[in-house]
DNA sequence: CCGATTCGTGCAATAACATGCAATAATGTG
DNA sequence: CACATTATTGCATGTTATTGCACGAATCGG
């Protein structure tokens, strides 16, 4: 049998069950477990499945659908949530970005929190839901689905014609000196169009996107105003930027 | 089975009936006790659920009404999104009315559906996220909170310049002389622009909506195309509303 | 307070894993 | 064709992950 085909065969057998088992396989196919394992260690490298002790399941989030995911919270992600939340303060008017750092954010929110949050992300928008206080905007655009945000002209719109407290921006990159980057142009625009809508710019960042650089820039450094990560401030960090760690 | 599989149908009962049980589980996915407590303590080092004594519940309280009310889908509801989902033909334009039974309809839908979506719900839009052929257009506004759909002057002009093949509307009442209606006025408003927007207007009914009135109308009976119902087709609907059985 | 259940820990058996190596087959190159 | 290179596969090795069991501690419900 072919490598190639036995890679397609094994795909198909993973849509149609949902799951492969290595050791199965192996009796199956007639081949050695490691030819087995070295095949779904290829396609899980491809992106085209998800390698597991014992064999593999499905890579897209067919099944899987928002609740699961919004419950997919590192507790990385929610000290930094939580971190963000601290920032918030009554009556204010304050900008959401899209992303899982975010939806923890908000996660964090005390549920008697009385402002107003305004997203393009219309999971952000679905998650504030139980809080009876915060009146939410969101706005519109073609839905982008990378990021799971609205992209488009009304959206851009929608910033430019805000002025608002704060700002929590979310982004792939955090550089001494290509700054803010992020991995769509679009986007990129979009970021910069709420960053210059709120007074105040905070970025959330996980330890994997310090010292980064994705291919769009948003912003230089110095236009953010608290920079909260996990550990120490970095020593690259511009002065007049604050530091938290979360 | 798979311990990741098995992690993965942990969770799902777990969102399912709001609790699980070690001694319970152990017996039906026949595997030790201790090795369910394991897989807790994993969930729970994760921050996907909380241990408790004798098992473990959901990881946050104030996230369950959504994530409840999402899946809380009765069999009834997944009937008439199925029922829904057929009427849908490749490369349509398809506005989508907020609710519970829309996000019925969401799920019934196959994978590979190519077509483009219409709605000012974001839990409609983050629902779409999986189905990668599907362009999704989310309109914004002010977000509503009893029934979590953006209301506002940009999302009645954003209906008002579009022209849809099918529109799935949601009303609160369906009834032989007041026709369709809601409870709210500005959202029986927007209803109407939808329904206007589209060339054909179907309307999912859950049995306790037929019959009965709400405060705001939208439109008369005589403006949909098609009727979704459980049971037989109701004697007073106009012979020329089409009537399928969900 | 007591019995029953549940929990945490250590332990051992088994399964699955990564890695390096060698044999073979397929491919590329002069 | 001769030869080198690469790809594929199975095997041996040591490592890690998973699981069930045993035992004592902690917890629960009266």
């Amino acid at each position: 049998m072919l490598t190639t085909q036995r890679k397609a065969m094994l795909l198909e057998r993973l849509s149609r069950d949902g799951r492969l088992v290595a050791s199965d396989l192996a009796a199956d196919l007639d081949v050695s477990e490691d030819t087995i394992r070295r095949d779904l260690n290829d396609l899980a490298a491809e992106g085209r499945l998800v390698r597991v002790h014992g064999g593999a399941l499905p890579a897209s989030p067919t099944h899987v659908p928002l609740a699961r995911r919004q419950l997919m919270q590192t507790p990385e992600k929610a000290r930094l949530g939580k971190a963000g939340a601290q920032l918030i303060q009554r009556g204010q008017v304050v900008i959401v970005d899209g992303g899982t750092t975010h939806l923890a954010l908000v996660a964090a929110l005390p549920l008697d929190l009385h402002c107003t949050i305004v997203t393009h992300s219309p999971g952000i928008a679905a998650a504030l839901e139980p809080f009876q206080r915060v009146e939410v905007i969101l706005f519109g655009g073609r839905l982008f689905r990378h990021s799971m945000v609205a992209l488009g002209a009304a959206t851009v719109a929608g910033y430019s014609g805000l002025r608002a407290d704060l700002c929590f921006l979310g982004v792939t990159g955090v550089h001494p000196e290509a700054g803010l980057t992020t991995g769509d142009a679009e986007e990129a625009a979009l970021k910069h169009g709420m960053l210059r809508a709120a007074a105040e710019v905070v970025v959330l960042a996980t330890p994997d996107k310090i010292g980064t650089v994705s291919p769009w820039g948003v912003a230089g450094l110095d236009r953010i105003s608290r920079l909260v990560t996990q550990g120490d401030r970095p020593n690259w960090l511009p002065p007049g930027v604050e530091h938290s760690d979360g």
